[in-house]
RNA sequence: GCCCCCAUCGUCUAGAGGCCUAGGACAACACCCUUUCACGGUGUAGACAGCGAUUCGAAUUCGCUUGGGGGUACCA
């Protein structure tokens, strides 16, 4: 049990990375940092047909995207490789028929409608399907014939009959009954194996040490013990995680939104919110401090504390801690994150130092970063005074813009503190004079300049639009 | 149908027989702060699925029921 810990993350390339398959990737992750290991990628594309390029790439992106980087994969190398399944289709055959040759699988000629009039037969009476066996006593020469005839054979696992126990280090003591699993098929007719076996054959020759999953692969573990156990090599330690479920319970698909981690930065959640937000489905710190970075979790993680039941995907949590993530962050990283999604507008107009600055007071309310494309409009654009337009034609809107306008000369735009200032006075005057409240005072200044009644704060406004553009709005204002 | 997993506030969770009149976070609500919205602060409301058993004592152990999830392929 000295020897190193091995994991890996080996995504199917038939979907873009699924936030599923990123949470289990994190839990891989984090225990291999914890203890020192090593944490692989592997794609298993054995299923030529729905995997492609595209969702490869996207995987890849999506993994370096939230700095879940692998020490060992297709595109760094390492000492097990090849990385990816389609390109060791010549290895699994070699075991197959070493299997073969021990008497644990055998030569299976059955046709996918023989196949299908078993499965009917069953369903009929009700009864579970097993495979029939069929195939498992035939002699020399009837396969000779069979093979003559130009069928190839699939191979099948010969399962025996016990009760087979393993420990998962979550989810505790699992008992299965090996009689209820008929022969499996180990390798298709097409020279490929199938992903029970690739996954037995690989874990194996990559010397993995904890498989960490979905619980959807709890039913395929007996399986593949069944195979370690005829290879004559070593079982892996199993850690099953619970799934994430859609808020109906029912599994998180596209109809609920947002399921590939690419999607999700699309809407614009911060990778590390994401990352930090999935990490608390299943495993808690135990200092109660939720906001964490990876190296933190990672320090404080155990994998025998993971949750063993499902979690719901809720988005409140998940917008509020990205929410936090974009208070935090630095200025300059947020703002290289938010111009894409500001593209739109013409960025030109400011400099680096000014679109810093307009992000930096913007930031405070959203969750989103595509939040800011509505909340930063008034900087880039002419005010559109509809929805304040009653406020702008009231008689406190009048005095407040006819005095600013008529004071504006004396504001030092080059001067945070004068603006500040000078605002205060401005509001203490109204106040005195004409009993406006003070942000009644600013709601007039504020729906003139941007035409909201919300927004950053007056004198970054007021200092970003700069004199010109702010007597032009002024004026415009007034004349509704 | 059969096999397997799971079950604490709406959600994520703490809790490994007495520390629990069940703690925290998000969301909700109220108040405070304030040049708006917010942020922040302070409070309020809110859960051990049900039934049995073990025990002096159970959210914590066991059984059953119910509910939810997964699997049942020459898909991964």
């Amino acid at each position: 049990m000295s020897e190193k810990v091995r994991v890996r993350i080996a995504p199917s390339p038939s979907g873009n990375l699924h936030i599923g398959t990123a949470r289990t990737a994190l839990f891989n992750y984090l225990f291999a940092k914890k203890t020192g290991g090593e944490y692989v990628l592997r794609i298993e594309d054995t299923d030529l047909e729905r995997s492609n390029e595209e969702y490869k790439q996207n995987i890849f992106d999506s993994l370096k995207a939230l700095g879940l980087n692998w020490d060992e994969g297709p595109d760094v190398g390492g000492n097990y490789g090849p990385y990816k399944q389609s390109e060791r289709f010549d290895i699994y055959p070699k075991f197959a028929q070493m299997l073969i040759d021990k008497g644990y699988a055998y030569e299976c000629f059955c046709s996918n409608e023989d196949l299908d009039k078993e499965h009917e037969i069953a369903a009929s009476k009700k009864i579970p399907y097993k495979y029939s066996r069929k195939c498992l006593n035939l002699t020399k020469e009837q396969k000779d014939e069979l093979k003559a005839k130009g069928i190839v054979p699939s191979i099948r696992f010969k399962v025996e009959a016990k009760e087979l126990v393993f420990n998962d280090i979550v989810k505790g003591e699992l008992k299965f009954d090996t009689n209820l699993i008929g022969d499996f098929a180990i390798m298709k007719s097409n020279g490929t194996p199938t992903y029970n076996f690739a996954v037995v054959v690989d874990d194996m020759l990559m010397k993995i040490t904890h498989v960490i999953r979905g619980e959807d692969h709890i039913s395929n573990t007996p399986k593949q013990i069944l195979i370690y156990e005829a290879l004559g090599a070593e079982i892996p330690k199993f850690a099953h995680l619970g799934m994430i479920l859609a808020p109906d319970r029912s599994k998180l698909s596209k109809r609920h939104g947002a399921t590939a981690v690419s999607d999700f930065i699309k809407q614009g959640y911060l990778t590390e919110a994401l990352l930090n937000f999935v990490a608390l489905l299943g495993w808690s710190p135990s200092d109660g401090v939720e906001i964490k970075n990876v190296d933190e979790i990672a320090a404080d993680f155990r994998l025998d504390e993971i949750s063993s039941s499902n979690s719901i995907f809720e988005y409140e949590k998940l917008n509020w801690m990205n929410g936090q993530y974009i208070k935090k962050m630095d200025i300059s990283k947020l703002t290289d994150l938010a111009l894409p999604f500001l593209k739109d507008y013409d960025l030109n107009k400011y400099s680096r130092e000014q679109l810093e600055k307009i992000i930096e007071v913007t930031r405070e309310p959203i969750t989103l970063l595509s939040d800011l494309v509505y909340d930063t409009r008034y900087f880039f654009e002419k005010p559109v005074y509809d929805e304040v337009c009653e406020l702008l034609k009231t008689n406190l809107s009048k005095k407040v813009l006819d005095k600013f306008l008529s004071d504006v000369d004396g504001y030092d735009f080059k001067n945070e503190q004068d603006v500040h200032d000078k605002l205060a006075e401005f509001r203490a005057y109204f106040k005195e004079k004409f009993g406006f409240k003070p942000k009644e005072t600013m709601w007039a200044l504020r729906a003139a300049l941007t035409g909201r009644t919300k927004g950053a704060d007056m004198v970054s406004i007021i200092l970003l639009l700069e004199k010109d553009e702010v007597i032009e709005r002024l004026k415009s204002a007034k004349a509704i």
